[in-house]
DNA sequence: AGAGGTACCTGGCAGC
DNA sequence: TGCTGCCAGGTACCTC
């Protein structure tokens, strides 16, 4: 369900109503995430104060003194702020209850998503150590994805979907940044010029930018931490749009399968 | 090393 | 109304 906008719609969201609070209690309801939630979670959060809400590509980072809850929402996963009268639905799997009576609770029907813990610094988690840099930072840059990419065969959107490369572009966006940049899905990632990239990593900024300020995109189910959907679906060019006129050129937007994963695309406009 | 497929899980929807 | 099959925003892990 989400990527880089919604998880970050989502921090924002939930780090003024937790920062600086204590957490009085974590309940687990139900355990089987992707990893099992550890048993020492619960131990580990209470009585302590959440310093920071921090975010790593999709992971979200509850910072404590003590250690570190990382959270990833998966394909289905939401996080909310609700009070003790919320009743609790089906999936509601865990409440890290605060001691100004709010409650952080992490739903998630398809149970993909991740809550761990670790003592040590995040960065250094096998999970978040060997992750590319954020697009959204410094070090992304149109350099670095042609010298990243040299020799390499695997479909552009392959590449810029992978979190080795880059971190925070998923399904929709790949697709929406490529029809931006005028670039076809299954180019190889080599065979892309200097220049090209350069307007890649330009584009990747703007769509994941303005995806945050419009509140992410909501398809089907993802609610921001009110409850409220996001509205960038709006302003999506191609994805969910085969057999739909292309804005620019008004050829019809195609809908092909990468690795399973659908691609739109303009035949026209990208190449 | 890189490329590509599989697995995890539930729910919604189209088609019969 | 049911049933079946397919699809869904992610990504670690496996094999070749």
């Amino acid at each position: 369900m989400p990527e880089l906008p919604e998880v970050e719609t989502t921090r924002r969201g939930i780090a003024p109503h937790i920062t600086n609070r204590t957490v009085t209690k974590v309940t687990v309801r139900d355990p089987r995430l992707r990893w099992p939630v550890p048993r020492r979670l619960s131990q580990e959060l209470a009585g302590v104060k959440i310093t920071a809400v921090g975010r790593r590509g999709k992971y979200l980072l509850l910072e404590t003194e003590n250690g570190t809850a990382i959270l990833h929402l998966g394909m289905s996963g939401s996080l909310r702020i609700v009070d003790s009268k919320q009743p609790v639905g089906k999936h509601d799997h865990v409440d890290i209850v605060f001691d100004n009576n709010r409650i952080l609770r992490l739903t998630d029907p398809r149970r993909f998503g991740t809550l761990l813990w670790t003592r040590r610094p995040p960065k250094q988690h096998k999970l978040l150590r060997d992750l590319g840099p954020e697009p959204l930072g410094p070090d992304f840059t149109g350099a670095y994805l042609h010298a990243r990419s040299r020799g390499r065969k695997v479909a552009i959107k392959n590449f810029i979907m992978n979190g080795h490369t880059v971190v925070g572009i998923g399904n929709i966006y790949a697709s929406e940044a490529l029809y931006m940049a005028g670039i076809h899905p299954k180019r190889a990632a080599g065979r892309i010029s200097r220049k090209k990239y350069q307007l890649l990593a330009e584009v990747v900024r703007e769509v994941l930018n303005d995806a945050i300020a419009m509140g992410g995109t909501s398809l089907r189910d993802f609610v921001n931490s009110d409850g409220k959907p996001g509205y960038f679906r709006l302003e999506l060019n191609v994805y969910g749009k085969g057999g739909e006129p292309c804005i620019s050129c008004r050829t019809l937007i195609r809908e092909i399968r990468q690795g399973q994963r659908a691609t739109f695309y303009c035949p026209e406009c990208q190449r």
